[in-house]
DNA sequence: CAGCTAACAGTGAGA
DNA sequence: CTGTTAGCTG
């Protein structure tokens, strides 16, 4: 492509950002301003124009569909092959390094990837051999310390020095974590970076070398970065590379995953020279979508500064709807989907069409409501394929085949399919790997030759290590897709699952699935630097481990149909939809009552959530909240958010339901002449104001502590001085203002 | 070892 | 209320 071709269609930002004059750039882009068209572009740009080596060029990304999206752009763009080009995310590129060079790193060549599950069986075993109790001490609060630890960059002894407010077992616990990893050959996802930080760090000559090679650095929803990898980049650029970085800090959801937004007004200090690049220009939204995203957002403080535009006119106004109960409120979402799609507003595609909601547990009452209506959809979350029991077991033999000391691996074969080694065996042996500071396949090995096992377990682990032996045998010989058949049958996983499958579970064939992908599976192309000694070369199965470790699959069993989509609001970043609804806008949900209660930092985030949510729409968005909600069995009052008071009430259009009178709540604005401006879901309050003393004619006086609800359904929760808290209908309880 | 029952928790999720 | 898990029983 040349360059005339690559700098058409761009307004004058995005140019700006693409045919960038040398040094660092901070490329503050907007939702839906074309972000990752700016980033493919701008690296095509550096190969074409600025006859930029493509193994000089670093791009780095979160997710692996946002790689490989990039990939293929770049592919398309290019005229030349850009082998040498490393694109990732931050974990497959550290996995890359460290395999290059895992002698440095002190890695056994065969080191496998823990994701979550695993990591936290890990925590499971450490935590029990170290005598703790599992209550005080959670497996599962163990991991999440010490994946902040490591994503903060620190080890054990760093922490210490350090002031931190946890007590010194968990460092302990973290101590003892790290041994048995080491000890097992596995890293899980957090080490990864922080191994790979610490090479670099510990070997100067493969610094340099790095940092020589890579002249420039592109970086991807740069707010998303945690410290860790903030710090990498840093490293990595040295005093030579460019960096170039694009993200959002009005889209800065994951802080809660470590993630720092500071980095963003940072990076201006850590680059000397660093240029801002700001793209407004939105090509996706109409301009009552845009004007609302940007009242809301307008509400946080401390942002970088952006409001969204476009040239695209008006459309229509955000339709509100607020729902006597959560099931009226699926009732109508799902109706509403229907009579758009029937219409032929939406050309009867289901798929334009997306339920954005905060919590994952809000997909229910959709589900069923579309269900009723013999509406197909699709619920993202859930397992992906690499993380299904069936297909873990799986991996864990053939982790084992690289890597017997691998101990998770080995605990999961051991426990399916059955072997007759159960639980008194299984500790015995622990105590014997802790004792002898030996794996767990050591120490039955051991067991093995001293008579340390008792009958049934003794021939369950003798046929598991010859079993082991075969099957690596076998992956001398055959084909990847060949080897894992013989493993399934080997292992006695078929028929394990055969007979175990229970309707629908499908889980056998999700095994025969597991050949198949293994079947297509292609290795990566090594790149060969010229004038480079070759990498070493990796077995197929262990890059395919690799690869499930990395890459767990999609989300969704199904493939392509033409769907509603149901999906969190942080599923939701970097997708779009024509129709978009926004659905449980009420306090305690959304915000989260753990948001509301956190204070601003915490409800600023939140605000961002809204902010992606009300960005994802295109055409039309449709917001709903219930009046009354089943929260944890238990009927709710809920009230609006106070995320739609944030919209201005001349963009949002009120929809009531049909058949049923209700108060018009939103134009009290104009109507009641002389009130103080009022926003969505307030109301006037016959002179009572929370935080007063109100008199009821039985009660006697109390204290008035909230109110929910609207209008004819205003209801106030006044705690009496004799007889406590008490739910009142406002319209009928009589009550007058002390 | 598998299947059942009781107890419990209940924000979000990339690699 | 519901889905998950730990622990017990057959």
């Amino acid at each position: 492509m040349d360059l005339t071709d690559l700098l058409s269609g761009l307004n004058p930002h995005q140019r700006e950002a693409v045919a960038a004059k040398p040094g660092h750039y901070l490329v503050l882009a907007g939702a839906g301003s074309g972000k990752t068209s700016v980033l493919t572009k701008r690296i095509a740009y550096l190969v074409e124009a600025e006859n930029i080596w493509p193994h000089a060029i670093l791009a780095v990304t979160f997710t692996n569909k946002a790689a490989a999206e990039m990939r293929l752009r770049i592919e398309q763009l290019l005229t030349q092959p850009h082998r040498g080009l490393w694109i990732g995310t931050f974990h497959g590129l550290a996995n890359k390094l460290l395999r290059l060079h895992f002698r440095e790193a002190g890695l056994n060549e065969s080191f496998q990837i823990l994701d979550q599950d695993d990591q936290l069986r890990m925590l499971k075993r450490v935590v029990a051999e170290m005598g703790l109790d599992a209550e005080r001490f959670a497996p599962k609060q163990a991991m999440w310390l010490i994946n902040a630890w490591k994503d903060e960059g620190l080890r054990p002894d760093a922490i210490q020095a350090g002031n931190h407010r946890q007590e010194p077992i968990w460092i302990d616990i973290y101590r003892a974590y790290e041994t048995a990893c080491r000890r097992s050959s596995v890293v899980d996802f957090a080490e990864l970076l922080l191994r790979c930080q610490e090479v670099l760090l510990e070997h100067p000559a493969l610094l340099a070398h790095y940092q020589n090679r890579f002249s420039h650095i592109l970086v991807d929803e740069f707010q998303d970065t945690n410290t860790l990898q903030y710090a990498w980049i840093r490293l990595l650029a040295g005093e030579r590379a460019q960096v170039f970085v694009v993200g959002d800090d009005d889209q800065s959801i994951y802080s809660w995953r470590g993630a720092r937004v500071e980095h963003m007004q940072r990076f201006e200090r850590d680059f000397p020279g660093a240029k801002t690049i700001k793209l407004e220009q939105n090509y996706r939204s109409t301009g009552n979508i845009l004007a609302a995203a940007n009242a809301l957002i307008a509400n946080n403080d401390g942002r970088m500064g952006k409001a969204l535009w476009t040239d695209a006119g008006e459309g229509g106004k955000i339709n509100v709807f607020g729902a006597f109960d959560d099931q009226e409120e699926a009732r109508f979402t799902v109706e509403k989907i229907q009579k758009t799609s029937d219409a032929g507003e939406a050309n009867g595609d289901l798929k334009a069409h997306a339920i954005l909601y905060r919590s994952n547990a809000q997909s229910r009452l959709f589900e069923e409501a579309l269900m009723q209506k013999g509406l197909p959809y699709r619920v993202y979350g859930g397992l992906r394929f690499f993380e299904r029991a069936e297909i873990k077991d799986a991996l864990s033999y053939l982790r084992l085949m690289q890597n017997r000391e691998d101990d998770v691996a080995l605990e999961r074969a051991i426990a399916t399919p059955p072997k007759g080694i159960g639980e008194k065996s299984l500790e015995s042996l622990r105590n014997r790997a802790k004792s002898g500071g030996l794996s767990l396949f050591a120490a039955i090995v051991e067991a093995l030759g001293s008579s340390g096992l008792s009958g049934r377990a003794k021939t369950g682990a003798t046929a598991l290590i010859l079993m082991l032996e075969e099957c690596t045998a076998a992956a001398r010989e055959q084909e990847l897709g060949d080897l894992i058949d013989t493993m399934l049958i080997k292992s006695g996983l078929n028929t394990h699952y055969q007979r175990v499958d229970r309707a629908e579970e499908g889980r056998a064939d999700n095994l025969a699935e597991l050949v198949n992908t293994a079947r297509r599976f292609t290795p990566p192309i090594a790149d060969q630097v010229p004038g480079e000694a070759p990498p070493a070369e990796q077995t197929p199965l262990q890059q395919f481990l690799a690869y499930a470790a990395l890459e767990a699959g999609d989300h969704q069993s199904k493939p392509w149909e033409d769907s509603v989509q149901l999906m969190t609001l942080h599923s939701a970043k970097g997708l779009e939809f024509p129709f978009v609804y926004l659905v449980g806008l009420e306090e305690g949900l959304f915000p989260t009552q753990r948001a509301s209660e956190d204070g601003t930092t915490a409800l600023e985030e939140e605000r961002r959530l809204a902010y992606v949510g009300i960005t994802r729409a295109r055409q039309v968005l449709t917001i709903s909240h219930a009046e009354s909600r089943r929260r944890h069995g238990q009927y709710q009052l809920q009230q609006p958010s106070r995320f739609i008071g944030e919209i201005p009430v001349n963009l949002l259009n009120q929809i009531r339901p049909k058949a049923r009178a209700r108060p018009n709540y939103s134009s009290g604005y104009g109507s009641n002449y002389g009130a103080p401006r009022q926003r969505y879901g307030e109301s006037a309050n016959m002179g009572l104001k929370l935080g007063g003393r109100v008199k009821h004619q039985m009660f006697g006086e109390g204290l008035l502590i909230s109110a929910e609800g609207e209008g004819a359904y205003l209801r106030v929760e006044v705690k009496f001085d004799s007889v406590g808290m008490k739910w009142l209908q406002l319209a009928s309880a009589g009550l007058v203002a002390v």
